[in-house]
DNA sequence: TTTACTGCAAAGTGTTTGCAGGTAC
DNA sequence: GTACCTGCAAACACTTTGCAGTAAA
């Protein structure tokens, strides 16, 4: 199913459809922990022993360009990739640096009230949350 | 007025106060631009002409904890620096890549609305708009 | 006088590019 | 068969680090 709709994508933009991009495309698409590149790579490695992380890179400018990626910007050195390409906001923890989903949210009120307020012609939003997460809150007071 | 800020602020820290650290503070303190480190770097070069870019990038390491400064990370491969540490949105112009602040909207209802909707302890947050200046918008529509 | 800072150069990190061999179509 | 892709290695851009000389306190 998905990779029917990515193989589709590619042909219509006149990309080829290769198994290094179904692979990367099926890692990001089965994935909520948005991943970097590296992260990406090392879980391809085993199956696909040649991978390389130029074409990790290559291919996320592909998918971005055919609207199947995102690429997020969590304040860390690396960059990370999200298959859900809706707008949502992510919300970082500070101790382990997992990056999740803020799906709950409706942002729509805010992002209008925003765009409303400024002479900027808004195209789009990235809402970066920041803090501590539950798992990590748990571990501190077991000290 | 800035400067005593700066001043005081650093002594209390243990830092020492260096014409350096004053002139990269007053950059910062002066402009709304939100520059990189390199823009700093350019603009002190002429008055400061032995001031160099790792100079600029540990000051503000330094200025970073002692909250006289935010880092930003509006998307770019460079980071970009804000004297106005109160926390406010962004936006970028894609076309010129100028970043301005959204003084004008309030977020706190929207982020009372995140913190309540996830597990997370919310500690900060970044919010940023992707769009095209009014000057970008006006240059679009002379072709 | 002590401690910390500056600024150069070198190293480090994540990402991009060039290109020869290989694969999709 | 043609055009495009992969994957290696080298290049790149930004940032950090090590260190010898220097300035703040």
């Amino acid at each position: 199913m998905y990779e029917q709709n990515v193989t589709a994508l590619l042909r219509d933009r006149g990309f080829k459809v290769t198994p290094q991009r179904l692979a990367i495309y099926s890692v990001l698409a089965a994935t909520r922990s948005h991943p970097s590149a590296e992260m990406i790579f090392s879980e391809l490695q085993p199956h696909y022993p040649t991978m390389s992380l130029a074409t990790v890179y290559k291919t996320i400018e592909i998918l971005k360009e055919i609207g199947l990626v995102q690429i997020l910007n969590v304040g860390e050195d690396s960059f990370r990739y999200d298959a859900r390409t809706h707008n949502h906001p992510h919300v970082r923890c500070m101790k382990c640096n997992r990056v999740d989903d803020l799906e709950d949210v409706d942002s729509n009120e805010f992002i209008d009230r925003v765009a409303g307020s400024t002479a900027y012609r808004i195209t789009g939003q990235q809402f970066y949350f920041y803090g501590i997460c539950p798992e990590c809150q748990s571990a501190e007071k077991n000290h």
